[in-house]
DNA sequence: TAATAAGCGGTAAACGTTTACAACCAATTG
DNA sequence: CAATTGGTTGTAAACGTTTACCGCTTATTA
């Protein structure tokens, strides 16, 4: 019983190996008594595929690889829990590394494609973890794969003149609309804390920030703009220097809920009060964000839905099935909650 | 350029594939000038094992399967996150499941190792992810397979008298430590809200909350225990239940610190000021348990060491190496913070 | 110098599947 | 009744590696 082939199986049924592989895999192909005689005999044995041999002649694993900076984040484990929901129910598994935002890990994990461990990949950075050289060159055939969340141009990503498909927010609308709110309760002085330089999601809100001010007619001033990360760290440290200005904002944005989190954290320990002294928006709405003193006004990503279009255009590019949107762009939703209010 | 193999690269060298896989994989079997013209002749010409072939051989994928019953909960992804960097260090990559609890879904996942897509399993469920009747077959040769976190004996789990290497905490003795705490501060009627019935960590905590009652004889009071999950939510809508007992606890012991922060919610909402009219611990230290208000009393779960030792174990078990511990206990830590103070 | 060993490379057989192709049989057709 | 068709199964060649085994060359030893 242990460890059982396909062979051993075609002979314990005096038939041959060809018969069987059809049996399982292509009923219909087979007459259905030859085809239940198998089923029953399989199961009876515990015959188990060796997938190995199957992919190696099939050139398919059935696998996927997810490529995230960080999978500790809230934001990100509910992408990707969405994710492995999605591919499992279709049959597939998920293969994931976590890149630290690290380009040569990101490239690592690409790796695993060409190695041939893996059907596709799912990317959450601006560019594909291919070396640069093999994307620049005209003999590069791209695999599969789908971009997520952190989507450089309305183009996506272009590889010989052939875009990625990608799955998204629109990151310069929904900043912009929590600004817009912000600015709309009568706030003036605004600081920010981004989520890093490097980060096209932190860069797109960022420009979101900037058009509500220019929008409002309102002056930006490059003292209330702290470049951060998207961690809670970053909020409470950054915060604390924020307190530090002379001329103190009376709102602060910050790109994730994380850092909002740390942010509310140093403001209470400074012993200010939110929403009266200062008030607080957060981005993401992880699940946290309604459990916070005061609750936090942020804007709600469709994380699930987020996971669930990445693996579905993933999964119809492996199996070449037409794929009729290649850039989708998710409805977010700003949620006012209690951490913002006018001035006083 | 585009997927080119060993035969390619053997012909175009002018040698046999045998000689590259050996340049390649086993350097000091082939002179030192082969290895190097084979080498840079592979990098030119961009060659890349195909894995299957070569596992295929070997039947070796370096894979692991990590089944996880909810990878979006804070500490689950911080354990997984450690386990990933730690096989990535190792050449391994992770295949994870969420199995959601499910045990039909365990299995599905605990099926790729014996369909030879991965090399072993880490579960964090307290039977190991095969079905009944295999785990009791004499002939059933178990993979290699390391239980994390939900360990259900001190002996672990047996398979043909053999036991299962294990990587945990004491929970009895961690959740005794926090009621002892509570107790030594004066609280007499402690509420507590568990991870459960069905959970092996929840299980022993809840012994743990026992003993301290009986080591201090305490009664124990049934009306205090309420089952939950271990969810913000179970923490928020138990709190209600407990808010509405006649004779009202002056603590709430929530056995993870979602529940606790869930707990912290509903009691700000209803009024309640914590630490003076109700003090709450709550169990892991997430990177939130600082950051509430106030900051939460919690146990704290050496998350990193958890996963680094599980894959480390593993990956020796995989390679056949011997291992000197199988059953890890690390230590755990209580965290005295802002939630818990002497009653009023 | 002959015998032995050591170092290195090639040959070819696996590993466990899937699938073109061919072969067979029975049923249908003209 | 011969020819064709359709349904079903078997044969055997792949898929891309690794590695046991063998043989060649060169160095070492007695």
């Amino acid at each position: 019983m242990s460890d059982i082939g396909i062979k051993d199986l075609a002979k314990h049924l005096g038939i041959s190996t060809a018969s069987v592989s059809r049996a399982l895999n292509r009923p219909g192909r087979v007459s259905e008594a030859m085809r239940e005689r198998v089923q029953t005999a399989a199961d009876k044995l515990g015959y188990r595929t060796n997938m190995l041999g199957s992919s190696l002649r099939t050139s398919r694993t059935r696998n996927i690889v997810a490529i995230i900076p960080d999978l500790s984040d809230t934001f990100n484990s509910g992408v990707i829990r969405s994710m492995e929901a999605t591919a499992a129910k279709a049959g597939y598994s998920i293969l994931f590394g976590d890149s630290q935002g690290i380009r040569d890990r990101e490239m690592q994990y690409g790796n695993l494609v060409q190695h041939k461990q893996a059907d596709g990949v799912i990317f959450f950075s601006a560019r594909p973890p291919f070396e640069d050289s093999l994307l620049e060159s005209d003999s590069f055939r791209p695999p599969p794969m789908v971009n997520s969340c952190e989507v450089v141009s309305s183009d996506g990503f272009l590889i010989q003149d052939h875009r990625i498909p990608y799955v998204t927010i629109d990151n310069i609308l929904a900043a912009e609309e929590v600004v817009t709110h912000l600015i709309e309760l009568g706030h003036k002085r605004i600081a920010i804390i981004t989520g890093g330089s490097t980060s096209p999601s932190s860069q797109q809100r960022l420009k979101g920030y900037q058009k509500a001010h220019k929008k409002a007619e309102l002056a930006l001033d490059k003292e209330l703009i702290f470049e951060g990360q998207y961690t809670l760290d970053a909020g409470e440290s950054l915060t604390r220097e924020i307190l530090q200005l002379k001329d103190r904002p009376t709102a602060i944005f910050c790109m994730c809920d994380e850092s909002a989190l740390g942010c509310l954290h140093t403001l209470r320990q400074q012993g200010f009060n939110v929403p009266d002294d200062i008030a607080v928006a957060g981005f993401d709405d992880i699940r946290f964000a309604n459990y916070t003193d005061p609750p936090l006004t942020t804007v709600a990503q469709p994380v699930t839905e987020l996971g669930k279009r990445c693996i579905e255009i993933l999964i119809k590019l492996i199996e070449k099935k037409p794929v009729e949107e290649t850039q989708v762009i998710l409805p977010h939703k700003l949620i006012v909650r209690g951490s913002t209010k006018k001035p006083v």
